[in-house]
DNA sequence: AAGTCGGGGGC
DNA sequence: GCCCCAGACTT
């Protein structure tokens, strides 16, 4: 199965600049984080355009929030960009400036968990990790225990079948690995996606275990039941941050009142202000609300 | 183990 | 309109 992967891959592969031979470990770890929820074709500008102005972690790391903020732009889960920040300060302070190595010195870094700390030790650093994201795991649910999905939550078990369908080799040597890893990664990318996988352009589909039980279809306990989005915080707190990355202080009345979600209720939007200011997404000067660093 | 946290493109 | 997307963190 690694050789048909690796085959597939080779002539199959996206050409994503953080995927190039001359990609720092820096612009990989910033992939990572970019598409921790998030679609390739969304990120792709983002990360050039945060690459091109902060190529390093130093550069990254002395960079205003509101200015992260800004480059950030709607990628989602603005967080993210405060964690990677954080996590240049860290590596700053802590490693150098240099992009630690190892999957532990990795997960000690602000927003990077299981995933992304595996991926960045892996691509970057020819580590010989076992990466397990939602694409690998649907690929395993599928070809090796024959189900349409895996289940909500990343179990030990999903964990322990990751680890053991990895070649034996590829423990041992980290480019097998990372061949083994990228090449599941983009399988489910491309083909074997969550609906309307293209099983007829599959390079193992005579190996999958769903394939050969008939495709059956996703039990109601898969169903992975889609985060409600209309009236909830999280509208409420992103339409904030759309009016805070005009970049012009406004008044904190302003802001709690001009929102275009005639539905939120002053209480809803007094809460959400008051969490972006507790998540340092936003700051205050009396009655000025503004991204954080410009007031 | 369950909730929270953005936003948009595909179907 | 619903679903999904290279997850992390808190409770």
């Amino acid at each position: 199965m690694h050789f048909r992967l690796a085959q597939w891959y080779a002539q199959a592969a996206r050409d994503l600049p953080w995927r190039r031979e001359d990609c720092s470990a820096w612009g990989v770890m910033v992939s990572e984080i970019m598409l921790q929820q998030t679609p390739v074709v969304r990120v792709l500008p983002r990360w050039e355009e945060w690459m091109r102005r902060w190529p390093t972690p130093a550069a990254t790391a002395a960079a205003s929030a509101a200015e992260i903020l800004t480059v950030w732009d709607r990628l989602g889960y603005p967080r993210r960009a405060l964690r990677l920040q954080a996590a240049a300060q860290a590596i700053v302070e802590r490693h150098g400036g240099e992009v630690p190595g190892t999957r532990q010195e990795l997960l000690a870094l602000p927003g990077v968990g299981e995933y992304t700390a595996a991926a960045v030790a892996c691509f970057a650093f020819d580590q010989p990790e076992v990466v397990v994201d939602t694409n690998i795991r649907r690929v395993h649910a599928r070809v090796f225990s024959g189900h349409a999905l895996p289940g909500k939550t990343f179990t030990a078990q999903q964990r322990k079948l990751a680890h053991d369908v990895m070649p034996q080799t590829a423990h041992d040597d980290g480019e097998l690995a990372c061949t083994w890893n990228i090449a599941a990664m983009e399988l489910g990318a491309l083909i074997c996606t969550a609906r309307a996988p293209k099983c007829v352009e599959c390079p193992v589909q005579d190996l999958c275990a769903w394939r050969a039980a008939g495709s059956p279809p996703a039990t109601e306990e898969q169903q992975t039941r889609g985060q409600a989005w209309a009236g909830t915080d999280r509208q409420v707190r992103g339409a904030m941050m759309a009016v805070l990355r005009t970049g012009e202080p406004v008044q904190r009345s302003v802001l709690l009142e001009t929102l275009p979600l005639p539905e939120a209720g002053m209480e809803q939007r007094v809460r959400c202000l008051d969490s972006l200011l507790r998540d340092g997404l936003a700051a205050e000067d009396k009655e000025l609300v503004a991204l954080p660093g410009v007031i």
